[in-house]
DNA sequence: AGTGAGAGCCAC
DNA sequence: AAACGTGGCTCTCACT
């Protein structure tokens, strides 16, 4: 070794590394960090690969020692892989140094799936570090250069952020194992590589397209704006100067509200809903104006700025343990959010060359709501393959499943998502259009048909009101605050009822992405796009067939997993474009 | 100039 | 309280 303190040995040579490879072989857990120059690979380089165990600390300088492949075992197999933050030391391993990452115990999940939704404000190193291990980290030289001559400060910092990782490990698998968090923190550890990948892979948006779709939109905008105008004259007696800027926002609720008053319109907010309720031509230009506008500023306008000039693609920034049921969430840009209509969906698009298979479950959440429930009904319907929201509405009508009409066969639907998130008669009247005591009456109706439906969504809100907790199928944990206020306790009460549904919806999700991954593997195809029950990959044209079959598979035996009394079943579609 | 709350709306 | 759960993003507007 070319230098060696008592907190740290420094590795810069080939030979060396094997010497490394050796003393860490027997090792069952290891605290790895890495020091980077950006914060992606496609930017920036790994400075330092830095390697813990109890015995010592390794700092391997990557810019000396360049080659990897003395470590592949270690990194890829054997001893348990300890970091915070795993994602990003596995999409810089992957991406620049052929190392794929195995097994993980990443210590920022685990923070989080102990906390139970009930999240920190911060969730960095030095945060859990502090609440965990109450050990404060000096973290002055994280953001320094990274690239020049390292000071003995910069290897100090970098070796004692790979150490506390291990007393990390010690402290937080005691904790999932104390609280049964096991098997749910092992999935979250394996989903890493596939949402690393994921991200590394990127989606490719056709711009000419996104372009051509945005003037047009714009167009439209424009001439709704001029049409919402045109009721709103400027006032009388204005200097002609005056008259000249933009007088009206439309943008601002506060200027509408104002405006729609000098018609002698007064809203109460200028939300869809009220709008739609106003019987004046204003208000249906203000309704257009509103999505065309939304449309253009969120995603015509924004997301070219997100493309890559590396690899010309979308590279999101998806979170895995934000979401308090399990959901993964995404950043930068949300790409769980494009508008579903074709028009925009059609502009994400494979390369040349490639196809997209485009997999989501089938109705999972219900399918979910009726294995929790055991409801018979329920658990018949999806057994015998008969559709839920035509069995719902023939036996609240009344009517044979055959009879049953479009409107019914909507309002069913409408009727079994509702009750899902604790959906009241006043609301659900409302959106049916019907009054509330009609609503009250197919409310009724609906839980006589599915007695246990009801039984389970109380006893949920009951428990979690009466423990404070609730548990999904694969046992994900979440903790309720202790002091609801009496306003907020039917919030809660419908989070409650909400959470084992989504959460469980969630856990087979997180399953099926490390199924797909190992489906998947080495055969030219990758996941580019998550939205909670679909999956969007990528693969060569001629691969399509084999890729729909195995994306299918994967997903399905997760929903088996989880689900043991109803069948699952994952609609795969193959096309050039991003469309159902 | 940056920040944060509020309003509103996109997805599942 | 349009009381339907989970998110993220854009815009306004008031504030520092």
């Amino acid at each position: 070794m070319e230098e060696r303190t008592q907190d740290y040995r420094f590795v810069t040579t080939a030979e060396d590394l094997a010497g490394v490879a050796k003393t860490l072989q027997g090792a069952e857990v290891i605290g790895l960090d890495l020091e980077t120059t950006a914060l992606s690979p496609r930017d920036g380089r790994v400075r330092l690969l830095q390697l813990a165990t109890l015995e010592e600390t390794f700092i391997v300088d990557v810019f000396e020692a360049v080659d990897l492949s003395p470590l592949t075992e270690i990194l890829e197999g054997g001893p348990v892989k300890v970091g915070h933050n795993l994602k990003f030391d596995h999409q810089f391993l992957d991406a620049l140094h052929s190392v794929s990452l195995s097994p993980l115990f990443d210590t920022m999940l685990a923070a989080q799936v102990i906390d139970g939704g009930n999240y920190a404000a911060s969730y960095s190193l030095e945060s859990v570090a502090e609440r965990y291990v109450d050990e404060s980290l000096d973290k002055s030289e994280q953001r320094s250069d990274w690239s020049g001559k390292l000071s003995e400060a910069q290897l100090a910092y970098a070796a004692q952020d790979a150490r506390v990782l291990l007393s990390l490990h010690e402290r937080l698998a005691a904790s999932l194992e104390e609280e049964e968090l096991e098997r749910i923190s092992r999935i979250e550890f394996e989903a890493i590589p596939t949402i690393a990948r994921m991200e590394l892979a990127g989606i490719k948006l056709d711009v000419a397209r996104w372009k051509e779709l945005e003037v047009t939109v714009r167009e439209r905008r424009d001439r709704a704006a001029e049409r919402l105008e045109s009721f709103f004259p400027p006032p009388e007696g204005v200097l002609p100067l005056e008259g000249l800027g933009p007088r009206l926002n439309l943008n601002s609720p506060k200027q509408i509200t104002d405006a729609f008053r000098t018609l002698g319109i007064d809203l109460s907010d200028t939300k869809v809903w009220t709008l739609l309720k106003v019987d004046h031509p204003a208000a249906k230009a203000l309704l257009e104006y509103r999505e065309l506008q939304k449309k253009l500023g969120t995603y015509l306008e924004t997301y070219p700025g997100f493309i890559s000039p590396k690899t010309g693609r979308i590279h999101a920034n998806f979170l895995q343990c934000r979401v308090p049921t399990g959901r993964l969430a995404c950043t930068a840009p949300n790409i769980q959010q494009i508008p579903h209509e074709d028009e925009f969906r059609r502009c994400f698009v494979a390369e040349d060359g490639n196809t997209l298979v485009i997999a989501d479950y089938s109705q999972i959440e219900l399918r979910i709501l009726a294995e929790v429930s055991e409801d018979p009904a329920f658990v018949g319907a999806f057994q015998r393959g008969v559709d839920l929201h035509s069995l719902t509405a023939a036996t609240m009508y009344n009517v044979s499943m055959d009879e049953v009409t479009k409107v019914q066969r909507t309002a069913a639907k409408r009727i079994n998502f509702g009750l899902m998130y604790g959906r009241g008669a006043r609301s659900l009247s409302a959106q049916l259009g019907t009054d509330e005591e009609r609503g009250r009456q197919l409310i009724d109706e609906y839980f006589a048909n599915y007695p246990k439906v009801q039984r389970f969504l109380q006893r949920t809100a009951n428990r979690a009101m009466r423990d404070r907790t609730l548990r999904t199928l694969a046992g994900r944990l979440r903790k309720f605050g202790n002091d609801p206020v009496a306003d907020d306790r039917g919030a809660m009460r419908r989070e409650a009822m909400n959470f084992p549904i989504q959460g469980a919806a969630s856990d087979i999700a997180k399953l099926a992405l490390i199924y797909v991954r190992e489906e998947l593997e080495g055969l030219d195809a990758r996941l580019i796009n998550s939205i909670h029950d679909e999956f969007v990959v990528e693969c060569a044209d001629e691969r399509a067939g084999e890729v729909s079959e195995k994306t299918r598979a994967a997903m399905v035996r997760a929903g088996e997993e989880i689900l043991e009394k109803v069948p699952v079943e994952v609609e795969v579609e193959v096309s050039r474009e991003w469309r159902k």
